[in-house]
DNA sequence: TTAACCTTGACACGATCGTGGTAAGGTTGA
DNA sequence: TCAACCTTACCACGATCGTGTCAAGGTTAA
């Protein structure tokens, strides 16, 4: 387990010249006060993993601010103009939607 | 599973009075980015769903800030001195930091 | 009215997470 | 030297994640 955080980026204690994992008063503190953290907010493991990541990474904690941010998904939505011509391709939506992240959606022109 | 993206409290479109989900063109755009984030950084959708929760919920935000800036798991340890008294509770060490977060460490005075 | 949508809720199922156990071998104090 | 620690690597196993499908019922345009 101790080495399971340690891979998760949390609590990474010293080694010994020998390579023995040194767990010291400080790391006992972190680790309850990170018992402490996941229990009280639900938080699993790999979620909090992945905060570290985002401190340590900038790529990362770029591309999620910007995702964030860019379109706080508006529920102002097309106003029944737009519906109407959007409504024709619903089958298309969904696939488009989830399976392949690149593909374009082509609503096709009803004469 | 747009149901799910919209649980997890990204990507939650709007609704038509009758309760249908409304996703235009915007909310596409939101989906393909989303997968974009997800693949290229090797994040699963709890991840980023926490990172969403942090966004809001300003005491859980706190909480984790305050715990990676309290202590950056100094590598700095114990001079050896207090090395020797620390190491003769090892089975404590491991069972009062893992099991039950509010533990005492109850070093036994050995005469 | 009816067919084709949508809704929620439930279940299924492989993949990963969280947590423990081994087994094989290196360090170290007695 | 030797027993008692530590290390890594691997396997197990329930819980949750990610994804899909089905059933029962509401909306809506034809």
């Amino acid at each position: 387990m101790l080495r399971y955080i340690e891979r998760a980026g949390l609590v990474g204690p010293g080694r010994s010249p020998s390579g023995y994992r040194l767990y010291g008063a400080a790391e006992l503190q972190r680790l309850r006060t990170l018992r402490e953290l996941l229990e009280r907010h639900e938080v699993g493991l790999s979620e909090l993993s992945f905060a570290a990541r985002m401190r340590h990474d900038a790529e990362l904690r770029g591309a999620t601010e910007r995702w964030f941010e860019e379109e706080p998904a508006r529920p102002e939505h097309v106003p029944a103009a737009d519906w109407l011509s959007w409504e024709q391709s619903k089958h298309e939506r969904l696939l488009t939607a989830v399976v392949p992240p690149y593909t374009q959606v082509q609503v096709p022109e009803k004469a």
